[in-house]
DNA sequence: AATAATCTACGAAATACTTCGTAATTTAAA
DNA sequence: TTTAAATTACGAAGTATTTCGTAGATTATT
C-alpha cells in the first residue's frame, strides 16, 4: 500500500482531482482541465506534475510523445487523511461535531438526508 | 463581523485551537501548550503571534508584562470554512459522501450515532 | 539601584510551495 | 529531410510559511 503520511499540498489536489476524474491523463489534459477554473501555464503543471511523480503521488508511462500520468494514491485514502486532519485540526476529534456542521450549513436533499440515517442505522446495526 | 475568507496555516491553527480551548492567553501559556506536542522555540511563537495579531486573527492587551492575545475569528466560522474548503477540494462538494466518509471510518458511539439522527430528522422537518 | 528574569521587536535565515522561461528533445507535417 | 509543433528537463525566481537569534525594553528581586 502507499505511503500514507503524504500530504498534497493545494496545487496538487487540484492535479489529482482531475486525474481521478479522468483517469490516467497526460499534461496537456490536466493543464486544459485546470486552466478552465484559473490560469496556470503548462510548465507550471508540467513540473508539479514532474515532482508529484518524484513524491511517488503519481507514476508515469510513456506514451507516445509525451507521458501520460496516473494517481498513485486512492481518492478514498486521500479523503480519510485529509478529514482526519481536519477532525483532529479543527473539530477536536469529534466527527459528531463534524458532521452535524456539514449537513447544518448545506444544502442536502432529504433524498441524501435519508440515505445517510440509513447508513447510520446500518453502522448502529453493525455495533450492536 | 470577521474578513470571512482567512485561511489560517497549519501552524496558525494549532495557536487558534489552543486559545479557543483556553481562552485569553500570553503568549507563554500558547508556548507551553504546543510544546507539549512538538519542539518550538518561545520566540516561534511570539512572532507567530503577531503576524497573526497583524492579520487580524488575533487580538491582543496589554497586560502587566506582557501581552493577552484573544481570538479575532470564531471557531465555527473557522470550522464552517475548511470544511467547506475540504468539501469542494477532495469530496467534489457532496456532504453526503464526507459524512459517510467520517462516520465509516470513526469510531463514534451508538449515543453519538443517534444523536447525529436525531439532528437530522429535525433538519428534515424544517424543510417540508 | 543593581541584577536577574521575562517579554517584545526586529530582522533574517530556512523551508516549502508555486510559477514560469529557456533550451533540448521528440514527433508530425510539409 | 527540413520545418513546425508539442513535450520534456532543468534551473531558478517569486511567494508564503516557519523558525529562531539578538538586542532592547520591562518588570520583579535582592
Amino acid at each position: 500500500m502507499q505511503r500514507n503520511d503524504m500530504r498534497p499540498t493545494e496545487a496538487e489536489l487540484e492535479i489529482l482531482q482531475v486525474l481521478w476524474e479522468k483517469g490516467p491523463s497526460p499534461v496537456r489534459t490536466v493543464n486544459d482541465e485546470l486552466s478552465r477554473k484559473r490560469e496556470i501555464g503548462y510548465t507550471t503543471t508540467l513540473k508539479l506534475m514532474q515532482i508529484m511523480a518524484e513524491k511517488g503521488l503519481l507514476t508515469r508511462l510513456k506514451e507516445g510523445r509525451g507521458h501520460v500520468y496516473s494517481c498513485a494514491i486512492q481518492q478514498n485514502d486521500t479523503q480519510q487523511q485529509m478529514l482526519d486532519r481536519l477532525l483532529n485540526g479543527v473539530f477536536g476529534g469529534s466527527a459528531t461535531k463534524l458532521v452535524m456542521q456539514a449537513l447544518g450549513n448545506s444544502k442536502t436533499s432529504e433524498k441524501e438526508l435519508n440515505e445517510i440515517k440509513k447508513y447510520i442505522e446500518n453502522l448502529e446495526g453493525g455495533k450492536s
